[in-house]
DNA sequence: GAGTGGTCTAGACCACACG
DNA sequence: GTGTGGTCTAGACCACTCA
């Protein structure tokens, strides 16, 4: 006899919030709606409004909400699929569209990238800032660490300069033969750079991929891009681009 | 005259701390030693506890620290490389030393799974649960969707069972001509199964990786696998591996 | 049982967007 | 100015691990 269901697992607050949170938003809500604000809300459930703030984190991370300081809370739209396939002809300077240059420097790059160079530990290379766009939107922005070797016809030039000049290197770049790739990607918070590049608050979780590229025998040079991972979902398609998301999977099951 | 330097950024308190923070793991701190607790450490830097635990989520969240409840605050290792790459002989059943199966079930995958492999939306298909390790820790949790005209051989039993109808699945799949597949990773939180099978908490930050398997002109199978965001970085290596994560080129520079 | 991280509360003030 | 989300505090209790 006695309790018909043992309760052996007491639900977090936030979790159970989270659910039901959840489940309003696909059945009350359309996208771009504003939802009731923090405090409204975190009465409305009779929860404390940090508890109600670390469901509504949970949701933001799984890019279900869009939170803006001064705004609002809204509902977001399904993340857009980002086209990062090796197979694609995106060496650096090819694919012009998306990838669009803000800046060119001229600095020692982390120790770790001069490895993948095979630069000296305090060697200089050109490093070109890039920001990548879709729908309207920032979404990913890029440090592309290119040494001189691989662009022998360019002077390194100290002063920080423009567009024009990073549009240079890129162009050189592109001159090589390309003989393949690398990739990687890991979870990392927005530096404060990044962050204001991808119109976000620093911290905000990133998908980090790490690509080299190879010509000549050699690292011709090395991205580090920083994808926004609330609004964005990284496809390697063989064989065309995955339309639907995890995120649209779960809503439908 | 005046203030030489304006005040423009007043940096939050969190972020300070995670910055101080990080420093003092790279300089005074080994891998896997246990850091002060909470409270402590609070009191340390003179914050509440809440805000020394924001500065110590983010640094869990990129990898650099390891909580446990009841045990402490460790310092994580390097994030392992776990290669995903397509080009890889990984049809599912062919590499059976990396991808343990635990349970074979049958039943009505979410429909957005159901549309990638064809089947009617309340089409029972057969559910592979494995698990992926790699140096000991599981690393991934995998729910794989497989189609009964996939396995043609195989009757669809009602029962939940173990490893051994799983493997049964596996065999049948690989008798299939591979014709290529798609993949897309994005970020989520664990569920509480997967979570389980992780050896997290629920909500633990994930890198979630839908693949479709193609073959005989359809879709043979789905995946969804779920890898910790904390210790994993994915691969996909066209020329072997990226062996430096983000996380050492941080440190390095 | 002692010590750890995880959850939760009820406040306060700040930075930002918008009218 | 008003309202929003972001930060911060000083507590409290709970769930878990381990000796």
């Amino acid at each position: 006899m006695g309790t018909t269901q043992l309760e052996t697992v007491p639900e977090p607050k936030y979790w159970h919030l989270k659910t039901v949170l959840s489940e309003a938003l696909d059945t009350d809500f359309a996208v771009g709606e504003i939802l009731p604000n923090e405090r409204d809300l975190a009465a409305r459930f009779g929860v404390a409004r940090a508890t109600l703030r670390q469901a509504l984190e949970q949701l933001e991370l799984e890019g279900r909400l869009q939170r803006r300081r001064g705004v609002g809370t809204t509902v977001a739209p399904p993340r857009v699929g980002v086209d990062v396939s090796a197979s694609r002809s995106d060496w650096p300077g090819a694919d012009q569209h998306a990838w669009q240059p803000t800046e060119c420097t001229v600095a020692v790059p982390p120790a770790a990238v001069a490895a993948h160079l095979g630069t000296e530990p305090d060697e200089r290379t050109h490093v070109v800032r890039r920001v990548r766009k879709g729908h309207d939107q920032p979404v990913a922005a890029e440090l592309l660490y290119v040494p001189a070797a691989s662009v022998p016809a360019l002077p390194a030039i100290d002063a920080p300069s423009g567009p024009a000049l990073a549009r240079g290197v890129l162009r050189e770049l592109a001159r090589l033969e390309p003989e393949g790739q690398d990739r990687a990607v890991e979870l990392g918070s927005a530096g404060a750079v990044d962050a204001k590049e991808l119109d976000r608050l620093p911290g905000a979780p990133v998908l980090v991929v790490t690509t080299r590229y190879f010509a000549g025998g050699r690292t011709a040079a090395v991205s580090v891009a920083t994808y926004r991972a609330d609004t964005c979902r990284l496809t390697f398609g063989a064989q065309g681009d995955l339309e639907i998301s995890h995120e649209e999977q779960r809503r439908a099951s």
